[in-house]
DNA sequence: CCTCATGCGCTACAATCTGTAACACTACAT
DNA sequence: ATGTAGTGTTACAGATTGTAGCGCATGAGG
């Protein structure tokens, strides 16, 4: 996924070259992989002459979104607060920066409200 | 884990009742289960008599900040904001929400500053 | 002390997931 | 026709997960 996420896009043999640094995989290993993660949804290909290209599905941030909402609701009782001061008091994020970032989210939604009809998506 | 969390700490047999309206499980079962997160310790038990009591190891919540750490590297570069972005995104937070969740922390944090001494342990 | 119920340790087994790969077949270039 | 790159199919070991049986120890009761 990493690779693909990456590149936007790649095809079997891209993707073996992009890892090969790191483990040197034959060819059909990175099909099967490729393969297994079409099955399940997370990839997309389309057929490039002979050759797959495959993209991912969806913005891996949408992606750690859901990730993220399924562990809220397993683990923090739906409570972002809860998960939020975990975080905080693990150190993975500043308080201060989570306003800064809160007040950047909040403006750039009452931005978008004020201009619902900007061709975008 | 739920069973455990919920309550604090658990015996076999309180999982297993606790369990049963959903999935009838047979005693060994439970146990087995319980084992296998003593084993990845995510619980740990001590004899209550010839009963063991288990309970979890952390706080959900740091689990659970813990696993959105490695989502929030592996998916978003580690950019906390790209994470709560998409998650705006995705209709799972309010960023109006966020803003006050931010300043709730923000200011938890500076009280603990200012008398750092306080004996809570 | 013998017997019964309860709870533990160990073992088991199928289903699924994950990592890795071989082999056979096809289509394009020469 | 031949070689090469790329595909589909199949395989196989190791790990994880869900579910459970069996035997052994220990406390309760007779």
């Amino acid at each position: 996924m990493g690779v693909i996420w990456k590149r936007g896009s790649a095809s079997a043999g891209d993707v073996r070259e992009a890892l090969a640094p790191d483990r040197p995989l034959k060819d059909s290993t990175i099909r099967t992989v490729l393969t297994r993660l079409e099955i399940k949804g997370y990839v997309r290909h389309t057929a490039e002459g002979r050759t797959f290209i495959y993209s991912g599905v969806e913005h891996p941030r949408n992606v750690a979104a859901r990730a993220v909402k399924h562990i809220l609701d397993r683990l923090c009782h739906g409570s972002v607060e809860s998960l939020l001061a975990g975080m905080v008091d693990g150190k993975m994020v500043d308080p201060k920066e989570l306003e800064q970032i809160a007040a950047r989210l909040a403006q750039e939604r009452a931005v978008r409200r004020q201009k619902p009809k900007s061709q975008g998506g």
